[in-house]
Formats: C-alpha cells, sequence, structure tokens
DNA sequence: AGCACGCCGACT
DNA sequence: GTCGGCGTGCTC
C-alpha cells in the first residue's frame, strides 16, 4: 500500500509499553536530515510526548489512516552515539524492560521531556576592580558580605552559586549586597586552561601500587575487567588517579562511578587537586540544570572526567577510554525500582563493546566478580598492604551467651571500652538498628505495637516519645498504657542506638559519647560537625549505624565493636551472609589506620558459625571461597541465573491470582525445566497497605531463562489480571524482598 | 503512564 | 435527576 519513498518514523517513547509507534515525518521537513537517534515530539493519545527515532522504514503494520505526523524534531544531530544506542538495545533486550523506558532513561529529566540539548548558562561571578581594592574595614559592619569578599580575594578564577553555596549558608543576601555595592560583578563561566593535565605530582606508588598501574595501562587499547582488591587504606584512588592520567594523555574520557553515599565531595576535591582538565560531577543531590551541563559537557567532549552514582551510567561520553567502578560489591550500583539494572553489568558490557578497559576496585569484592575472576573473565590484581605501615586490625569474636548484658553490653566488652579510654584511644560501636528499641511490649497481656499498614512492629523512638514504623511514614504517640488490656506495662524490647547510647553515657560519664544515625544527623551539616568533633579528638566513644560503615576516616580510633552481629545470619535471602561479611570488613577498616594497631570485636551468639569463623580467623578471601562453595552445593547464582517477578496490590488475592495466571503460562513454554519456585508472600508481606507476593524463577543456563522470559511476557502483559496489580520483573535479583 | 469512556452510588 | 467512583481499553 505505501509508497516507497514514504519514511516512516518508528519512535522509542518513555511509557510502559513494550513497542515501538509510527509515525510520519512532521510536515514539510527535510527528508533528507532524518537520522536514527533524534529526539522527536509526537502526538500521542491527548498528549504530546518526547521520543527517540529508533528506525526509518519505507512502510508500517499500522493502519496508514491512523498515522499522525511527528511535530517536531528537537535535535539536529544525535545526542547519543550509534554505541550509545546499541547499549541501551541490549539494556532492554537484557533486562526485559520496556524499550522506550530504557531509551529515555539515558536522558536527564530535563532533556527527555525535550528542552533543547544546548548548555545552560549559569552565571559566574567575579570581583570588580573596586572589590580587589577596597579596604575591609568598610565592610566591618556585615560579617557575611566580608566572608564572602575574602572568599572571592582567595579564588583564581569566577565562582557559580554552587561554589558559594559549598562555603556558606544564607550567602545569597550577602551577594547580593556585594552586587549592589559594585564590587562583584556577574561573569560568565571561566575556561579552564588546559596546558597540562595535571597539576599536582603524583605520590610514590609501593610496589603493588605499581604494578596494578603498569598492568592496566600496557593495554589501555583492549577490553579488559580488572578487579582492583585492595584492603582499606591500600590507596586504591592513588592507582586510580594514575591510571587516569595516562588515559587523559591519550585525549581519551573516563568514567568513574561511585555509590550514592560515598564521599563524593572528597573525591571530586582529590581530582580536581590532581588534574587540570574540566571534570563534572553527576549525582542525586545536583539539580536538573547541573545535570543537564553535566551530561552535555560529557557528551560534547567539553569536559574530561564523569565522576558519578548510577544515574551517571548511561551519560553518552564520545571519547570514552576507560571505566572505573569503586565499590563494586556496592548495593546501590543496582537500581530498586522501574528499570532495574545493575550499573556494574551494563558498564563492563559497555566497555566490552568500546573495546576499551573497566576496572572494578573494592576491598571487599562481590562473590559473582570474585568468580568471574576463578572463571578467568576477570583479572583480579590485589593491593595488599596497607598505606604507611598501618597494620590491619584484629578480629575477634565475643561469645555473649549466658552473659549477663547491660543493654547489650556484656561484661568483657565494657572493660574493653574501659581499656581503650584509658589509653585516650577512641571507641567505635556499631548497631544496624536506630531508635530506642525495636519492639514496643505489654508485660500485661503480651501486645506488640504494630505496623497499621505494614507487617513490622512499630520502633520506639524514646527522646521524641513516638512510636514509628521505618518502611512506611506512620507514627504515633508514644503511649503509657496498653490499648489492649489498659494496664501500664508496656516496655521496649531490644536494642536500639538510643538506648545503646543512654547506657554508654551512664557507663562512661566522664567521656563524650556521640550517636551517629539518621535520626541524630536530619537537621544539614550536622554529620560533618560531628565528625569534625570526632577528628579534633573531642569526642571519645562514637556509636552507629550503617553509616558509618563507609568511607570516614577515624584514625584515632583503635576498638571497633559491632554490637549485633549476629542479625544477618538468620535471614532467609542467600546474599545476607556476603552482605554481613562485607559490613564487618568495611567497619573494621574504620579502625587503627594511622600507626596505632586497631582491634574489632564481634558480640554473638554463633561463635561457632562457620562462615563467621571462617572470616574472622581467615579472612574475607577465605569467607568469600566458603561462601561461594556454599553457593555452588546449593545451586544459587551465580551458579545459577534468577529473575524474580513481583506483584503487589491493596487486596491480597489479586497478586497471588496474578502470579497463578503466570505460571500457567510458563507451564506451556517452559522446554527447558526453568525452576519455578512461589508464588510465596514477600519476606514483608504487606507493605505500606499492599500485600506483596513473588516467584522465582531460576535455571542453571541464563540462555534458557531469558529465553521463557522473552516468550512469556508479551503474555503476561495481555492477562486481564496484570491490570489490577502492579507488578515488575527483576533480572539477577539482589534482594530477594 | 495518561486519558477517555462507561456504568453504578450519594448529593447540590 | 447529576457528580464522580475506578474498572477497561487505547495510544502510531
Amino acid at each position: 500500500m505505501n509508497s516507497p519513498t514514504l519514511i516512516i518514523l518508528s519512535v522509542a517513547l518513555p511509557i510502559p509499553i513494550n513497542r515501538l509507534f509510527d509515525y510520519l515525518p512532521p510536515k514539510n521537513y527535510p527528508l533528507s536530515q532524518l537520522q536514527i537517534g533524534l529526539r522527536i515530539k509526537v502526538p500521542f493519545g491527548k498528549n504530546t510526548k518526547t521520543g527517540l527515532i529508533l528506525e526509518l522504514n519505507h512502510n508500517s503494520n499500522i493502519e496508514s489512516r491512523k498515522l499522525k505526523h511527528a511535530e517536531t524534531v528537537i535535535d539536529r544531530t544525535p545526542l547519543l552515539t550509534n554505541q550509545d544506542l546499541q547499549l541501551l538495545y541490549w539494556a532492554h533486550t537484557y533486562y526485559h524492560h520496556p524499550i522506550g523506558d530504557v531509551f529515555m532513561s539515558a536522558f536527564p529529566t530535563r532533556l527527555r521531556k525535550g528542552q533543547p540539548g544546548e548548555l545552560k548558562q549559569v552565571p559566574y561571578f567575579q570581583l570588580t576592580t573596586t572589590g580587589k581594592t577596597i579596604k575591609t574595614q568598610k565592610l566591618h559592619k556585615a560579617p557575611k558580605q566580608l566572608a564572602l569578599l575574602q572568599y572571592f580575594k582567595a579564588q583564581a578564577s569566577a565562582q557559580s552559586h554552587a561554589n558559594i553555596a559549598a562555603h556558606f549558608k544564607l550567602w545569597r543576601p550577602a551577594l547580593k549586597a556585594l552586587l549592589t555595592k559594585n564590587l562583584i560583578e556577574e561573569t560568565s563561566k571561566p575556561s579552564l586552561p588546559v596546558k597540562q593535565l595535571t597539576k599536582q605530582t603524583p605520590l610514590q606508588a609501593n610496589t603493588q601500587q605499581q604494578q596494578a598501574i603498569d598492568t592496566i595501562t600496557a593495554h589501555l587499547d583492549k577490553f579488559t575487567v580488572y578487579l582492583l582488591e585492595g584492603v582499606t587504606g591500600s590507596g586504591k584512588t592513588e592507582v586510580y588517579l594514575q591510571i587516569i592520567e595516562k588515559v587523559l594523555a591519550n585525549k581519551l574520557q573516563i568514567l568513574v562511578l561511585l555509590p550514592e553515599i560515598t564521599l563524593t565531595p572528597q573525591l571530586e576535591a582529590r581530582f580536581k587537586q590532581r588534574f587540570s582538565v574540566a571534570i563534572e560531577t553527576y549525582h542525586s543531590k545536583h539539580n536538573e540544570t547541573q545535570r543537564q551541563n553535566a551530561w552535555l559537557n560529557m557528551q560534547k567532549n567539553n569536559s574530561a572526567i564523569l565522576l558519578g552514582t548510577r544515574s551517571a551510567l548511561l551519560t553518552p561520553i564520545p571519547k570514552l577510554g576507560l571505566i572505573i567502578l569503586d565499590e563494586e560489591h556496592d548495593s546501590s550500583f543496582k537500581q530498586q525500582e522501574g528499570f532495574r539494572f545493575s550499573a556494574r553489568d551494563i558498564a563492563i558490557v559497555r566497555a566490552k563493546m568500546l573495546n576499551i578497559p573497566i576496572v572494578l576496585g573494592s576491598a571487599t569484592p562481590s562473590l559473582e566478580s570474585l568468580y568471574n575472576v576463578a572463571q578467568k573473565r576477570y583479572q583480579l590484581l590485589r593491593l595488599p598492604k596497607r598505606a604507611g605501615n598501618a597494620s590491619p586490625p584484629h578480629l575477634a569474636l565475643l561469645d555473649i551467651r549466658n552473659q549477663k548484658l547491660q543493654e547489650g553490653l556484656s561484661p568483657a566488652l565494657i572493660q574493653e571500652i574501659k581499656n581503650t579510654l584509658a589509653k585516650k584511644e577512641q571507641v567505635l560501636l556499631f548497631l544496624n538498628r536506630r531508635g530506642f528499641a525495636p519492639t514496643l511490649i505489654c508485660h500485661g497481656c503480651g501486645w506488640v505495637a504494630q505496623c497499621p499498614r505494614c507487617d513490622s512492629n512499630l520502633v520506639v523512638h524514646y527522646q521524641q516519645q513516638k512510636i514509628r514504623c521505618h518502611h512506611c511514614s506512620s507514627e504515633q504517640t508514644l503511649p503509657k498504657q496498653c490499648p489492649a488490656c489498659k494496664a501500664y506495662e508496656l516496655k521496649p524490647l531490644g536494642l536500639g542506638t538510643e538506648r545503646v547510647e543512654n547506657v554508654l553515657r551512664s557507663l562512661f560519664p566522664e567521656h563524650a559519647t556521640v550517636r551517629l544515625d539518621r535520626d541524630s544527623t536530619q537537621r544539614k551539616g550536622a554529620l560533618e560537625q560531628y565528625l569534625d568533633a570526632i577528628n579534633q579528638g573531642k569526642i571519645d566513644i562514637i556509636l552507629g549505624t550503617q553509616m558509618l560503615a563507609k568511607g570516614h576516616h577515624f584514625p584515632n580510633v583503635t576498638l571497633v565493636v559491632l554490637l549485633d552481629a549476629d542479625s544477618g545470619l538468620f535471614s532467609i535471602d542467600y546474599h545476607a551472609p556476603e552482605r554481613l561479611a562485607q559490613l564487618v570488613t568495611q567497619v573494621a577498616g574504620r579502625a587503627g589506620r594511622a600507626d596505632k594497631k586497631g582491634r574489632v570485636i564481634m558480640q554473638t551468639r554463633q561463635p561457632e558459625h562457620p562462615l563467621l569463623n571462617t572470616l574472622i580467623y581467615h579472612g574475607y578471601q577465605a569467607f568469600a571461597q566458603a561462601a561461594l562453595a556454599e553457593r555452588e552445593e546449593a545451586e544459587l547464582p551465580p551458579y545459577s541465573y534468577q529473575a524474580l517477578l513481583r506483584a503487589h496490590a491493596h487486596d491480597q488475592h489479586i497478586p497471588l491470582d496474578f502470579l497463578n495466571a503466570v505460571i500457567a503460562i510458563i507451564d506451556q513454554y517452559n522446554r527447558y525445566d526453568v525452576l519455578i519456585l512461589g508464588p510465596v508472600a514477600a519476606p514483608m508481606a504487606k507493605r505500606i497497605g499492599q500485600f506483596r507476593f513473588q516467584l522465582l524463577l531460576q535455571h542453571k543456563q541464563r540462555k534458557y531463562l531469558h529465553g521463557l522470559l522473552k516468550e512469556l511476557l508479551p503474555h503476561i502483559s495481555k492477562l486481564k489480571q496484570a491490570r489490577k496489580v502492579r507488578w515488575s520483573l527483576d533480572i539477577d535479583p539482589l534482594d530477594l524482598y
């Protein structure tokens, strides 16, 4: 029916429907300028949507009377390269996620919504001639303005709002005043002088560092996955910096991916001190203008290095020559909703497509990565030595069975803390549970305070006099009287950081204790304040949650305590021991970083637990080998492949009906005996008022699992039960929740 | 996802 | 008698 000169555009749209939509070109648009990869505005139902041209065809399966004209082509040249498009296509296939959603997720929000692909000018400010010479006494009545003026005097180049905000609070009025007084003027972004790549000479690498650097830089023009296993403080960052320098010398760009909450500012500062090339950062703290500019500066090759989190992975980088992914075991590299991709796994595919090296760094590599080393797919590089001669901490288990505990602290532990404090050294205690107590129970009738919307107990927050659910936002005032039997017998049960803080203060009243958890650090800048106080030696005892495990340096801490290390051992999720081991090793890394030897004590009721013992007495590597052997025995990943189909709804039977209908379809197509586990209730069956069920699919060979999924999914979308549930497919799930 | 159409309950 | 609840269907 269609004439051969007709051009049909197949467009990917950001909607959860797994197909392309066909359009006629915009009216009067020169056909020769149409290209795959251009963003385009199209009418869609009652709306206009921004999509991406993925195919140019001569005909369409849609009746021609239904075809609409596209409105406008946004880009003159594609923002993504062919290789970017190929990578996205691969990700769409691998994760079985709707094509338009995957392709459009490569763009920052503004560009996804159709904004032109141009840099947004952000104002920069510099001193005027008057500003440079003014006598500071003239501003003695305006300390804020004076401080800001001094700051500008100390800077070599013009500064943006973001630069100023990093150093001052409530700076806007002061800046405005200085502008009015003509001491500061607006200007454009200063261009960086790029006479040389570095402005700081590299540190002297030790033998292992040098070996790692040499190995990687010997073959910068071919794909290899390097697993750089370096204990805390072994100088991984210096290795990264020296490899990057070599790649910069080849005029190529570098992508550095970091976990969500690492110390990006510190790392950014270190990169900026070392290199004089333009560096972009991309993470959740940035606003949309900053994201768009960072993305475009990489895309246009204006900038050489991108430091970012998972969301930076798909930034187009035309001259990409190296990918570094630090803390590769970190779970924040896996997106946990919508398009549930693993930034690590896609990064590896990206490196492979571009034939460039990728370096995965970690002190505690994931079991998959260690398995890939054993399979000779990755090359292992080890940095066993701690820099500056710091010796590794000594780990020990402390059996607390039959011990009389004082709010979770055993007598032996209290003695250890005393000894450490007597030596004027700091103690770090780790308890991964905030609040005062995880349970409020009535001693009269056994009633327990439970969340009305979730399958969980309400946590007692004593300071705020609240009981609160940690899974949804519901909270109540701390009751005095049991709502069931009216007795005044309500007692908090179990340990939280607040409670341990109290006992520490009463046991060691002459020592300063600080608690670091989400509650105590909510106020902006509070965490930084506490960290400063710790590093200035004003604090003797540090108590905190998970947030202590990552990155922070506590050079004077010589005793690290894990109060309740067992909790990870009882989880039904087979990843739990791996996570516990990583956590223990990371927390242990906080101790004895300077010349003082550190000690790590783990209180446990499972002193005979084999994996725990392997970890404590033989180290992380030995633990990993033992854990891998268990996984192999049980045919769990990485010895098999999994996909998890989740479903939730307000009514209990809806997700269950849906998953049973899915099973009925699976039975028709399951030629290769993919293992089906479920449907079962999720470990937390009810959450935020929704009932959650899941179906686990597993097979020893990836191709059979994925083959089944590919056949299955179109049928699932068509199920009438599918409309009533919210469902999602998680490939290579990390959380079996 | 977003929107319209459509058929049943409490209201100016 | 109407407004609006969310079940169902469609988007090139």
